[in-house]
DNA sequence: CCGGACGATATGTCAGACATATCGATGCGC
DNA sequence: GCGCATCGATATGTCTGACATATCGTCCGG
């Protein structure tokens, strides 16, 4: 079977362990014992050996698999995932989320984020401050379009985790990052323009400026809680829907 | 070299991974460009292609390394580190972490730690309650032994952060679980019992229990400031002494 | 009824080959 | 002399088939 035809031939192990880690994660594979052994793996991605072991690396080196001689590869328990791993939390987010997930996330944006800002207000540099007014500059230009909206936001949020100068707290903005894509589905699907949040975010990035720590702090708690709010009303919408 | 003698014989990829990983957070390898090939490694570990490739897979799942064909295998810039990784966390600070990165550590712990006690004060059950109850009470027993103190006292925190129902705050217990194991070696060096810190983990626990949160954040705040000025005066000790 | 021996089966490791992309040098034409 | 296409060297990527090793079930004997 070597280079077969050009049928589902494009990633490679990341590919492989992109779906079977989705699968995991979807609870296709329940926790402790199952998941298919490496040669039926093989057969059904149309791949060696070689790159299947390969995919399953990737996988238990964020937590989600085990693998034992004899036993077989077997998923592990939720508890056991690396969830503050970026892949893991887009692989949660993809199949449509519960709520309870959702709002763990808010819940702990709302406790990093806020203090995230009051840690920029105190220790942002020029460059550091620069990247965050030019995301917020370009979230004003567009205030009026959700679609461009969504990129500068998520930069805008990455600058002030970055701006923190904290290793840990700018390694949250992989997974702020993955969250925004996925916020912005659910809260902007009724919402209408992003202008609204505007004043809010420029808030935050003037009391980064002025260096006011406790202002940042409570600016960023609001912007959060907004966004909270928007979720939680679009869930409840969706539940009635059901 | 099918099966050779028996020495360096123990792991495998996860050895090897082991191994690489610790030197490149050790900045042996430097960002972008580096990291000898794999039949280098193949000599170097005396493991074929196979399994070094797979040590190289775990190291790409945490964002320490990137190959590109012809190119080689580089080790990737800090930023790109999933520094909320718990391998990554151990292999920082296995030799002997800087300041900065453990006063880092700190500051997110006294971002996360304070908001998990309160959360876990609105939301704890009574299995969860009983896990942290039981941990203290070790504490208490083996107040007066450095050595016997440190597990309960992992659980302890451990135990907080999952009774916060949080899916998210229950994934830093791993984080926090392998940073205790290094505060301890700082700030305990030249501490004698660790009595005096069982009255401020009591108050933690008392406040949980009675479901004051802004009590459980205060307290928690006011353990994790102990262990900041603990760790400081060490670190300080530490300079003056080279 | 219990316990040890044994075979079946999964992952773990090895070896060698070929595929593929890409960097760098070479040499051609202008 | 200079730019550009070509080609070879070299790294990772993939495939194949074999053997090693641990362990679960079963079977058999005490």
């Amino acid at each position: 079977m070597s280079t077969p035809a050009t049928i589902t031939r494009a990633g490679g192990a990341a590919r492989i362990a992109e779906e079977i880690g989705a699968a995991i994660v979807a609870g296709v594979y329940r926790p402790d014992e199952l998941v298919p052994g490496e040669l039926e793996l093989c057969r059904r991605y149309g791949a060696s050996r070689s790159v299947v072991r390969e995919a399953l690396k990737l996988l238990s080196a964020k937590g989600l698999i085990e693998s034992r001689k004899r036993t077989g590869t077997r998923a592990r328990s939720r508890e056991a995932w690396n969830a503050l791993d970026a892949d893991v939390l887009a692989w949660r987010l993809k199949n449509g989320a519960e709520p309870k997930f959702v709002f763990d996330m808010l819940h702990m944006r709302a406790v990093v984020e806020p203090a995230a800002a009051a840690m920029a207000a105190r220790s942002h540099t020029p460059a550091t401050l620069a990247a965050i007014e030019e995301a917020f500059a370009e979230m004003e230009r567009a205030a009026n379009d959700a679609a461009l909206y969504a990129d500068p936001d998520r930069r805008f949020h990455k600058a002030i985790l970055v701006a923190t100068g904290n290793d840990f707290m700018a390694a949250f903005a992989a997974l702020i990052e993955v969250a925004l894509g996925m916020f912005v589905r659910i809260a902007s699907r009724h919402a209408g323009a992003p202008a609204p949040s505007v004043p809010l975010h420029r808030a935050v990035l003037e009391a980064i400026r002025r260096r006011d720590a406790d202002g940042a702090y409570a600016a960023m708690l609001a912007l959060i809680d907004r966004t909270s709010r928007n979720v939680e009303r679009n869930v409840r919408r969706a539940k009635r829907r059901t």
